[in-house]
DNA sequence: GCTTAAAATTTTAAGCTTGAAATAAATTTT
DNA sequence: AAAATTTATTTCAAGCTTAAAATTTTAAGC
């Protein structure tokens, strides 16, 4: 018993435990976020992209690059504008268009955190060797390619 | 170049990329369930942890369960009530605790739509072997045993 | 037995998120 | 060039989510 499992019923069970354990450790890190320096993980992510973008970033290529509606966008660089960390600027050449980049502040207040976050994930992920990092990478990139997620923002050709 | 990253660096990265992947996918199970049945995740998550518990289930237990807090679980359980696919009862023993538990036509209809849920799954990860999953399983296990993260509801022992 | 503390759930306020509608600007069609 | 379509963003309503406060009930200490 037990040996008896579909492939489908495999690959069900597998994405289960992985959401579970996704959202267990986002849980984690919203509550460092929160506890350690009063922000929110959508606010994190945001100046993420923005940080790691160079240049402005267009509202649209933002909520692309995060995976979430522009309405969701707007509201959280709503915010991040109002606490001074990002700023809009419009497009001469466009008027449809509004970029947003960090502020000055915003930049420091991100690169602070980044320090943090990023000993944090590697605290949680202390277990995965490089090997298994590997693996982890070539597991991703099957389920990326068979479902045409691709990491850059830019790729207009994707119609 | 490019040989040269820390293991910390090659950890948040794969943290970044999985974190995508995940909110990707989930997209696009939150598309389907909405297009072909009208329902939403959070939905689909109760009624899921309530059939295949046996038995109902404590409101705590629930939201132990899915990883989330206990004022959500009272939200999406009081919106599947009014739905009639799920049902609040008392336990005589102790007046705190409210258990729940999905009703017949609740029970009918996530049947009905687990089904096809299943289909969808198999196919986002097709691309994963019964070997993937094996390798996929360990690094999983991995990560929660580093977090502490359990598969089971009642763990009362950890404290 | 009374009081205090602990536990289970709900309520609340604020923020997050979506999908659709509205607005505004650029592009294409006629 | 005017009209129609497409593109970029925001607004809106509804639902989701959290963390904290409030409520209710049980358990523990005195």
């Amino acid at each position: 018993m037990m040996g008896e499992m579909t492939l489908s019923l495999r690959r069900l069970r597998a994405w289960l435990r992985l959401l579970r354990l996704v959202r267990g450790l986002e849980n984690q890190l919203r509550e460092f976020l929160r506890v350690d320096y009063n922000t929110t993980l959508p606010r994190f992510d945001v100046a993420a992209a923005l940080y790691r973008h160079d240049g402005p970033l267009k509202m649209s290529d933002l909520s692309k690059q995060l995976l979430v509606s522009n309405g969701n966008a707007t509201s959280v660089v709503d915010r991040l504008e109002k606490e001074g960390k990002a700023k809009r600027v419009p497009l001469k050449e466009d008027k449809r268009v509004v970029l947003v980049e960090l502020t000055t502040e915003g930049r420091e207040w991100f690169s602070e955190i980044a320090k943090s976050h990023e000993k944090q994930v590697n605290k949680i992920f202390s277990g995965l060797t490089d090997q298994d990092l590997d693996q982890l990478r070539d597991l991703i990139r099957i389920v990326e390619i068979t479902n045409r997620i691709t990491e850059s923002v830019n790729d207009e050709k994707n119609a």
